[in-house]
DNA sequence: CTTGACTCCGTACCATGGTACGGAAGCTAT
DNA sequence: ATAGCTTCCGTACCATGGTACGGAGTCAAG
């Protein structure tokens, strides 16, 4: 898997071509050198286990709810001797997820009443806006 | 709270008056008949408790993860018949929020660990990205 | 040494869910 | 009856996170 081409990278990121370089353009990434060169175009990146490290890690912490912008900073604290930042970061997403998680779970619970009510009698409208009323 | 204007019903869901402009465009909150009229325009439009119930519905729905397309089929449903739908469209995101929840807790997960991680070894950089290496 | 696939890059376009602007008309308090 | 806040409405703009296009260059295989 070392030493691959950007669409390499891109398939074992789980992500397209477009969306590797939206990454770089974004600075997420980086670009290695166009290696070959013989032409005015330079020849073509290769990229490597850092570069796909890196990539696993921005969908990972996107999944964690971090936008871009935080997961730049985050690679950049990855490389920086600031743990203090890093920790408040850490810290503060776990609080927005315990919020998030218990939000998603109070709507899991309403649809799962929805449900309930709509199987329990057989005619008119399932009661939808009022599966939701209360919490 | 009833009969009130477009500011007192946003106020009172908890969201801006071009917010509620806005699902009205969408197709997701009514227009009452505009009252008073004597000029060209007629007069303001005011909105009830059923209005706000719709509000708060979308709000609810939105944190359930439904987009606005799908809220708007699913106020479609609560006036009409069809439970089969009302009750496919429940569990499938019933099984979606199980997911999320799931990679939610996983997120969570590996953000305590970088946490711990970051409070351990009190010099160098924090390991980010390897926090969130694995799952 | 050409063909065909892939790369590079800038730039444009997209969906979602809003948020803002600005003029005209409506309402309310003084 | 007039000042000053709202409402109404169309239209424009915004942020986020991509996705697509197209021309020029590169590279490997036949």
């Amino acid at each position: 898997m070392k030493n691959t081409t950007i669409a390499g990278l891109a398939k074992a990121g789980g992500v397209g071509v477009e969306t590797v370089r939206y990454y770089q353009r974004r600075g997420l990434l980086g670009m290695p050198e166009r290696s070959g060169g013989v032409g005015l175009g330079g020849g073509i990146r290769r990229y490597g286990e850092d570069d796909l490290r890196r990539l696993r890690f921005i969908r990972s912490a996107q999944t964690a709810g971090f936008t871009l912008d935080e997961i730049g900073e985050l690679l950049a604290l990855d490389a920086s001797e600031d743990r203090q930042r890093a920790q408040a970061l850490a810290k503060e997403r776990i609080a927005a997820l315990d919020a998030k998680i218990a939000e998603l779970e109070a709507a899991r619970k309403s649809l799962r009443r929805l449900a309930h009510d709509c199987a329990a009698n057989t005619s008119g409208p399932c009661p939808i806006i009022a599966a939701f009323d209360h919490g």
